[in-house]
DNA sequence: GTCTATAATAGGATAGAC
DNA sequence: GTCTATCCTATTATAGAC
């Protein structure tokens, strides 16, 4: 097998998601067809389905490909100091200024309540988020026991899906709410946990 | 205009509503056609589209009555002594066992993000509830100066937003994830703000 | 007011040429 | 590998009888 082709192929295939990312933004998972997402690619049907079975197979890439492009971005670097809670949901959700996540997030979710396949993926991502929470609030902790008490790792499981539930809250309030302020709400954080 | 044909319109009319409710959540927006929700409700196509124009617009009454039923749950009695952020949380989200709005607030928020009519509802809710959650914690601050410093309408206002993330966060963690503990959730919430 | 039958359309998917 | 043309099904919506 030749390796330009292969990587062609490659190529093609994320042009092809990137396109359907931008439409499933745009019309949600609802309001977006095939033909559309054919249109935006600027390919033909034929070369899409030669790419993938259908919408629901052309979604379930797109949530992949955009749930492990946003939590690869939080990835820990072991060098660096443990960040507190107010640090972590800072940094996370600084990376979703005005993105495409913003409205594919809720279609997911939507997805994910009645498909099981979805519900699948999303779980996972839900795992791996708060495992690395758990994790990073566990290490910070370790290092201030005056402000989490005396057993580090409780009190982070207790508190993981708490911090978590700052993620989607913030989602939803950014997309509803024309006068949310977005300032406010990371500094309210950083003042609800420890710091 | 007689006044039992009236009522019984009505009742017919949130008769289609139920059945529609139930379709919705058991197959989201999306997966739900008109013809599923005529089946449910055990009437026909022509009865139904003599109360309601289409898909769409059952979909925003669904809505509509699915978020007033809910929101109304919440009003504050002026009689008993205000709540703590725990006890609020505890209230709301205990309501939340095992119904359909688990399935259907995702499908809001899914359509909320594309379609500006849908938006605009969710977002009068957001601002109803939130400026409930306000309304009782100044309540409760005034009481509780110690835990909640100087100016309790100041503490509510900043706390409001962060507090009102746990309702999506816990209904996305209980949709997703098998192994989601609820009781441990409205533990860590009592645990995180002041009590 | 409610029913059945049907028209109209859109969207998903494929076949076959290049 | 990609394109155009087309089929087919599902869904929406309506017309006309009861």
């Amino acid at each position: 097998m030749p390796k330009v082709t292969e990587a062609h192929r490659e190529a093609r295939r994320d042009e092809i998601l990137a396109a359907a990312q931008r439409v499933f933004a745009r019309n949600g998972y609802r309001g977006s067809s095939v033909p559309m997402i054919i249109k935006e690619s600027g390919l033909s049907a034929g070369a899409i389905y030669s790419y993938f079975d259908g919408k629901e197979v052309l979604f379930r890439a797109v949530v992949e490909r955009t749930l492990e492009l946003k939590s690869s971005q939080f990835a820990s670097d072991p060098d660096s100091d443990p960040r507190s809670p107010g640090e972590l949901m800072q940094q996370i959700l600084q990376g979703m200024q005005g993105e495409p996540i913003l409205t594919i997030a809720p279609q997911i979710w939507a997805e994910a309540a009645v498909e099981p396949e979805i519900r699948a993926v999303l779980s996972q991502v839900f795992e791996r988020l708060t495992s690395m929470l758990r994790t990073e609030l566990t290490a910070w902790a370790d290092t201030h026991p005056d402000r989490t008490g005396a057993d580090p790792q409780a009190w982070a499981a207790r508190i993981t899906p708490v911090l978590f539930s700052a993620i989607p809250g913030f989602i939803l309030q950014r997309l509803t709410l024309d006068d949310f302020d977005e300032q406010a709400y990371l500094d309210a954080l950083i003042d609800t946990y420890p710091h």
